[in-house]
Formats: C-alpha cells, sequence, structure tokens
DNA sequence: CCCTGATTCGC
DNA sequence: GCGAATCAGG
C-alpha cells in the first residue's frame, strides 16, 4: 500500500483526532502501526502525549547505574545490522545539552474545525426498548438495559467501623440474609451506618421502596445526552 | 504480558 | 520516503 492523499488525510485526521497509532493502522489497512507513526512523524505530525517521552531531562551527571562496562552488546541478534563487531565504543557522556531552537512548530489550533460537523453525526439506530413492570411499580431492565444502577452510596472516607454504640438496634452487614432489604443507610464507616432492613421485594435484594430507586427506567429518549462527536470517520464496527 | 509513541537505520 | 526492529514508559 502506498500513501495516497486520502490515506494521509485519513491519518491525519484520525492522528490529530486523537486516535492511537494501532487504530489508524488497523482503520487505513495495509500498513502496521510502525508504518503509521513514522509517517506521521514524516508528515510533522508529532508533538502527541506518548508514555514515553515526557523525559527531556538534560542531567543525568551520576553515571551511577551503568553497568555496561566494556561490552555494551546485549542485542541478541543482529538481524539486520553486520554481525561483525558494529559495536563501536561509545563512552559518549550524556553531557550534550541540547538548548532546543525555536522549534518552528506550528501553534496548535485545536478545535473551531471549521466545516467540519458536518460528517459527525454517530447516530445509534434507535431500537424499541421493551420494558416490563416489576412487583414495587418499578419498570423491570431487560438483560440489554443494564445501565449500572446508582450507586446508592459511595463511601467518603475509610474509617474502621464501630460496632456496639447507637446501631444496636440497626441492620449491619452480618444481619443480611436473602429476606431483608439491603440498601445502605449512611455511609460505610460512619457510626450509624446500617441497612434498611425491610422485607425484600421478592426476588429482589430490596424492598419495593429501594427498588424504585436502584433500578430505575431509561430517560425518555429525548432528553439523554448525545453521545460526543468523533472527530474522524465514524464509530468502530466490531 | 499487554499497550503506547519514539527512534533508528537498512532498504 | 518507507517501515521493521527496537527502545522505553505505563
Amino acid at each position: 500500500m502506498s500513501w495516497t492523499d486520502e490515506r494521509i488525510e485519513k491519518l491525519t485526521k484520525m492522528w490529530e483526532g486523537g486516535a492511537t497509532a494501532s487504530q489508524i493502522a488497523e482503520e487505513l489497512g495495509g500498513v502496521s502501526r510502525n508504518a503509521v507513526i513514522g509517517k506521521a512523524h514524516r508528515l510533522g505530525l508529532k508533538a502527541r502525549p506518548s508514555p514515553v517521552k515526557p523525559n527531556e531531562k538534560a542531567e543525568t551527571p551520576a553515571p551511577a547505574a551503568r553497568p555496561a562496562p566494556a561490552a555494551p552488546a546485549a542485542r541478541p541478534v543482529a538481524t539486520r545490522a553486520a554481525p561483525a563487531a558494529p559495536i563501536a565504543p561509545r563512552p559518549a557522556p550524556p553531557a550534550e545539552v541540547r538548548p532546543e531552537p525555536a522549534e518552528p512548530a506550528p501553534a496548535p489550533v485545536r478545535a473551531a474545525d471549521s466545516a467540519d460537523a458536518s460528517e459527525s453525526a454517530p447516530v445509534a439506530k434507535a431500537q424499541p426498548r421493551i420494558v416490563s413492570v416489576g412487583p414495587g411499580g418499578f419498570l423491570r431492565q431487560g438483560p440489554g438495559d443494564q445501565q449500572a444502577p446508582i450507586p446508592p452510596a459511595p463511601p467518603r472516607r475509610l474509617v474502621p467501623a464501630r460496632p456496639s454504640a447507637e446501631i444496636a438496634d440497626k441492620t449491619s452487614l452480618l444481619d443480611l440474609n436473602d429476606r431483608i432489604c439491603r440498601w445502605p443507610m449512611g455511609h460505610p464507616g460512619e457510626p450509624d451506618f446500617h441497612f434498611c432492613g425491610d422485607k425484600v421485594n421478592p426476588g429482589f435484594p430490596y424492598c419495593v421502596t429501594h427498588c424504585g430507586r436502584a433500578y430505575q427506567a431509561q430517560l425518555p429518549r429525548g432528553s439523554r445526552r448525545p453521545p460526543p462527536p468523533l472527530p474522524f470517520g465514524g464509530p468502530r464496527v466490531r
């Protein structure tokens, strides 16, 4: 495969859109991740949060950790280089400091993509949902509707629970069983933290009241937050 | 191990 | 110019 204008354009768009080199390579097809990175660099597209780059320390005066005394030839196999002593002793001290001249890097103008919103409309196919009303009056969710019920009460701090005290008549963790509502009241770690303790709505871990809070119906289609527009192409099909 | 981007260097 | 091999951090 060669780098046609279209492919270069796609590469550029995706790269600037934040896609990884692997994704871009897969999308383009016929090229490897390395090819994409290499091309991107040649195009001058670099400058992206690299997991390995942020290091810019030009100061390594302490050669403490340089266990390569005379034979740094740790290369297992020289697949490409001449196998016969290509090892040029390179005692080059890292004292080399580059003042980094003014890089003619064009100001990374982000956002404000002119005329681009036209093609970014990833509309999910609307499918009719089938809901049923549960015993508590709440809407049941189908398996595909799993919406991760709103976490009832995330812990705000880690404090060793203090048994005894004023929770004597409250439902504690040890009192939980399959028949009583385990909806947390208060926050773990707090002295009066306990569980609801009511009779459960048969088949559910909570009472009728808390089932209503745990299982919430989908928001109306109109008032749902639309997914953010993708900077390139569309959603991956896979 | 997997992933990532950066770099090198023979082609 | 290209990209596999390699490096190096997360």
